[in-house]
DNA sequence: CCGGCCATGTAACAGGTTACATGATTGT
DNA sequence: ACAATCATGTAACCTGTTACATGGCCGG
């Protein structure tokens, strides 16, 4: 359970409120880990019974109360003992892969067409995560959430790095397609051009 | 919802009872979309319910009677579109990145400690991976199974690629902070022994 | 006047995990 | 004798998504 360490990761730097964590969600670890603030106030809530992190009301007037969460030295405990544990090496759902591995279907053009689409949201993904690079890299406005811009950068750096490498060997694939030399073992899979009922069942 | 359309591109194939798709799953697509017998009984079910499929009981003796379902025209038709439809570049939650973004409280050597781990469950990754190869490159005992072959060896090269990217740049970060020089806009976050409370709050 | 920010939640739902449950046959 | 294979499911649970709900203040 990630998200629960995030939380606690976040209010290492600081008291919050959970609707200062949803922003902080949102400005850093959103593109690998993003939040709804229903699940954040709920898991503060689990965290405080639990006692790594206690809440204390600050009213306001004119607008809500505000109950800021502060971490406990047991939620530092748990956080230090996560941070150096080993995670256990699990291998996130792909959508992307289920589509590739059912693409033996189609067309030659049609598989085409779907992997250069593909290309293309890469491509697209470079370019925005590129963009936030120079936003990530200065401090942002909470003058406590500043040791996060180098960390921010970090884990958009894998991004950046993991896309590109997706996307050479996108290109890679599209050009074995099209030479219609699927490499090694290719029961040729891309050669015909339509599936025919009869001889797939 | 690609559980579903896994469920029907297996399906394509030729009929198949919940049991054969366990194995087959388990065979191919395991390492990017595990699925659970339970869950496969259940959106069977569901499948049959909404026309994508169709079933038909076929009694054993000694053995529980098998529900063997087939796709239908329907079915192969929302297949269809799915694997020509564009999938939403959703980026999948990731653990690693989140303990990465989180380095930063460590000492250096604390932060070392991790990243070697990590390098090792990398490389052991790989050749798990690697050692499949032989085994999916070859037709799988189901004859009607055997054009996945190309697929599963489609989409094991993609994640050894992608572990081998992955091992790159952790052995690059690695370095980095053995040189104790992160790169751009780090704000010294390796530098200091121990977190001292006083300091971060 | 309207939309956005502040700030909190609740509730229904969907997807996935884990454990429980049955029972004959076949191989070591 | 014991474990695995065949073959089906149910039920509780956890995580995450989406929508509903409130209400004052501030800027354009």
């Amino acid at each position: 359970m990630s998200l629960k360490h995030a939380i606690l990761g976040f209010l290492e730097f600081g008291p919050k409120t959970g609707y200062d964590l949803k922003k902080t969600f949102d400005r850093s670890v959103a593109g690998f880990w993003p939040a709804q603030h229903s699940q954040i106030y709920s898991t503060l809530a689990r965290l405080e019974q639990d006692g790594f992190v206690t809440m204390r009301v600050v009213p306001q007037t004119g607008k809500p109360d505000r109950k800021v969460y502060t971490i406990t030295e047991k939620g530092r405990g748990e956080m230090h003992e996560w941070r150096l544990g080993s995670i256990p090496t699990v291998y996130p759902r792909s959508t992307f892969q289920v589509q590739l591995f059912f693409l033996g279907l189609l067309s030659k053009e049609e598989a085409l067409g779907v992997l250069r689409t593909r290309l293309r949201c890469v491509h697209e993904a470079i370019a925005e995560f590129e963009g936030r690079i120079p936003e990530a890299a200065h401090a942002d406005d909470p003058p406590e959430d500043r040791p996060l811009a180098f960390h921010t950068y970090l884990t958009l750096d894998f991004a950046i790095e993991r896309a590109k490498f997706t996307r050479v060997w996108l290109i890679d694939l599209i050009a074995k397609v099209e030479r219609g030399d699927p490499a090694r073992g290719a029961p040729a899979a891309f050669e015909h051009e339509h599936r025919d009922p009869s001889t797939t069942e």
